[in-house]
RNA sequence: GGAGCUGUGGUGUAGAUGGUUAACAUAUCGGCCUGUCAAGCCGAAGACCGCGGGUUCGAGUCCCGUCAGCUCCGCCA
């Protein structure tokens, strides 16, 4: 590449050993320290910064002209590096023994002032910062995340083609599907009436190339999905999406644990264990109450079924006769909460879906809580035997259907969890998920993957006479109580895939309508495959410590998914609707 | 759809029980200053307290509504 014409260097990359040389640098006025007959600028470009020094002996016009520079104008400088003397040496800055005596400068654009500062660790107003959003990212720490995610996405571009993955782009124009999350649509002025969606992942076309033969493909994909946001959950995200023929779920999960292995060392310095630990969904949910347990601390959920049914508390023996489960969670030293705390959590509890929370303050002479006087003694002694509970903890309890208990007692876990970033990263398998689940207000089966996926062979014979029965060749990656990925064997058996869909609701007609190319490929010669996507954002934010994944990605959406930048969404012209044949309802009265 | 938290000069904050000149830091502007790097010193300007309504003699402070941001539940195959 060819020098820019305004600069020779980076600010960052000027060092010692550049002392005697003329350099042109150029970038932002960040700080300035007007000493009257001295200035010191530091200039800021993406590497990095180097004092400038003006001099007012050097020249009268240039002196003036470095009087008049404010925060953020674009400067282009020409000058002498020097060495600095032993006592204005600035130990902190990379560049603190050199310095740039300026000879030449052109204002190459004044700025405003900017409505925050241009530094590090600054503690603005969100809202500020993703309206500035441009200004926000000249900040070195977020200039650092741009930077990281370009590492981390390179890598594994050349770790992918280094095991011969083919990259390969699927249309963003797609046809909405059932199942799964709400599409974002979008109209078809060619079709009036008719729309595309944006891909919620490219889930089909991937399949389809595998029955094209490509055997190895990936994509570094932008996925759309209109639900609700979190920190970890934009509607517009990215993922490394993977497909494999002939490849074998072990294969898989060496490859993606050799990635993971690679980025941690490569950008974090980690050496991660291989190979990652594996856990069934059941144990998952069973021990740690969730399918993506954090394992970085202990507080494993206790099964209390055979002990709570000797006890006379009904909310224990009902639950229990009525096919559910009473776990316990012990919290270390919990006497420390006060009784306004546990009715905290109890109401915490509620909102999370269960009947109640039951606790007890262990004692050295037995239980003190209001629930004590349904257990004699020896039960007690059993229970804070099997939770390992000692004086001064508390113990708490939820009876309810097994789903709940370990839900609700798996979010308190979360929620009471130990201090424990400095842990090293847990990275685990979850296998063995169960391949549907039953949605109560549709009143039907749901995949709990997707419904490509395939049953366990061995659970083919139970499709229709116990679905929930039926355990899936699916699996998702976590790392410290987070989904990085998720994916699965797929159905490469037409027949098995329209058994599945007729098992999920959908009509022959409306497999055909909507499935029918799918159905269609799966006939001619797929061959068996499966694959996994990873959540890049998150994979990024848990590189580079963030909580959120706004955090890298550069110009996000608020948590009611819009830009604050651009104020998109936003109104069209009449013109560009009547184009789509497309007529807004009126708004709706109140109620 | 629901819950919680936040909203005061450009920015970050303070403003007990409502009382009338809304405080501090920093940034900004001006002056002084040749070795600073959180430069320093002197001075100036800058908010009617997200918005709307209500209670009150009087509201940044209480009430209702609304908007925005954040976090969580639902939702996210």
């Amino acid at each position: 590449m060819g020098k820019a014409d305004k600069k020779t260097h980076y600010c960052g990359t000027l060092n010692h050993d550049h002392v005697n040389n003329r350099v042109k640098l150029a970038g932002w006025v960040g700080k300035r320290r007007d000493h009257g007959g001295l200035i010191f600028i530091d200039l800021r470009d993406r590497s990095g910064v180097m004092q400038l020094v003006f001099d007012q002996q050097a020249g009268a016009e240039l002196f003036r002209q470095a009087e008049n520079l404010r925060s953020e104008y674009v400067v282009a400088v020409e000058g002498e590096v020097v060495g600095r003397s032993e006592d204005t040496i600035n130990p902190d800055l990379p560049t603190g023994d050199i310095e740039l005596r300026v000879e030449v400068m052109e204002v190459l654009n004044p700025s405003k002032t900017p409505p925050f500062y241009i530094e590090d660790d600054i503690y603005v107003d969100e809202n500020l910062r993703l309206r500035y959003r441009y200004l926000d990212l000249r900040r070195p720490e977020m200039l650092g995340r741009l930077q990281l995610r370009h590492r981390a996405v390179k890598m594994v571009r050349d770790y992918m083609d280094r095991y011969d993955f083919l990259e390969i782009e699927t249309p963003m124009l797609t046809r909405s599907t059932p199942e799964g999350a709400r599409d974002f649509l979008v109209p078809s002025r060619m079709h009036p009436g008719e729309f595309y969606a944006l891909p919620q992942s490219p889930q089909l076309f991937k399949q389809l190339l595998m029955v094209s033969g490509v055997e190895r493909y990936f994509q570094i994909v932008r996925c759309f999905r209109d639900e609700d946001l979190r920190a970890d959950r934009q509607p517009e995200f990215t993922q490394v999406d993977i497909e494999t023929s002939f490849f074998g779920q072990e294969n898989l999960f060496a490859l993606i644990e050799g990635l993971a292995a690679l980025l941690w060392r490569e950008i974090k310095g980690i050496d991660i264990k291989l190979p990652f630990l594996r856990m069934p969904y059941r144990e998952a949910m069973n021990r740690f109450g969730s399918d993506k347990p954090d394992l970085r601390f202990g507080m494993e959920l206790v099964d209390l079924n055979d002990l709570a049914v000797k006890s006379q508390f009904k909310v224990f023996t009902s639950a229990l006769e009525n096919g559910g489960s009473v776990k316990g969670l012990r919290v270390e030293n919990g006497k420390k909460m006060s009784r306004k705390d546990l009715d905290d959590l109890t109401l915490l509890a509620r909102q999370l879906g269960a009947r109640g929370l039951a606790w007890v303050y262990v004692e050295e002479n037995g239980w003190r809580s209001p629930i004590s006087k349904f257990f004699d003694n020896a039960l007690i002694d059993d229970i804070n035997r099997k939770m390992n509970a000692g004086v001064d903890d508390v113990l708490l309890f939820v009876a309810d259907t097994w789903q709940t208990t370990c839900n609700v007692l798996g979010y308190l876990r979360r929620h009471l969890a130990p201090d424990v970033i400095a842990a090293a990263p847990h990275f685990l398998w979850v296998v063995d998920f169960p391949l549907f689940h039953y949605d109560e207000e549709e009143k039907r089966f749901e995949s709990d993957h997707h419904p490509f996926t395939a049953p366990r062979v061995e659970d083919v014979p139970i499709l229709e006479s116990d679905p929930l029965g039926v355990r899936a060749q699916a699996y998702d990656l976590v790392l410290d109580g987070v989904e990085i990925g998720g994916g699965s064997t797929r159905i490469h058996d037409s027949a098995i895939q329209e058994r599945i869909f007729k098992l999920l609701g959908l009509s022959e007609e409306e497999s055909r309508e909507k499935f029918g190319f799918l159905l269609e490929a799966l006939s001619f010669g797929a061959p068996p495959h499966g694959g996994i996507a990873l959540g890049l954002d998150r994979l990024v934010a848990l590189l580079s410590g963030d909580e959120s994944i706004r955090q890298v990605i550069p110009f996000p959406k608020t948590a009611a998914a819009s830009c604050l930048m651009t104020s998109a969404p936003a109104n069209v012209d009449d013109k560009q609707l009547s184009e789509l044949k497309i007529e807004l309802q009126k708004q709706q009265e109140e109620d």
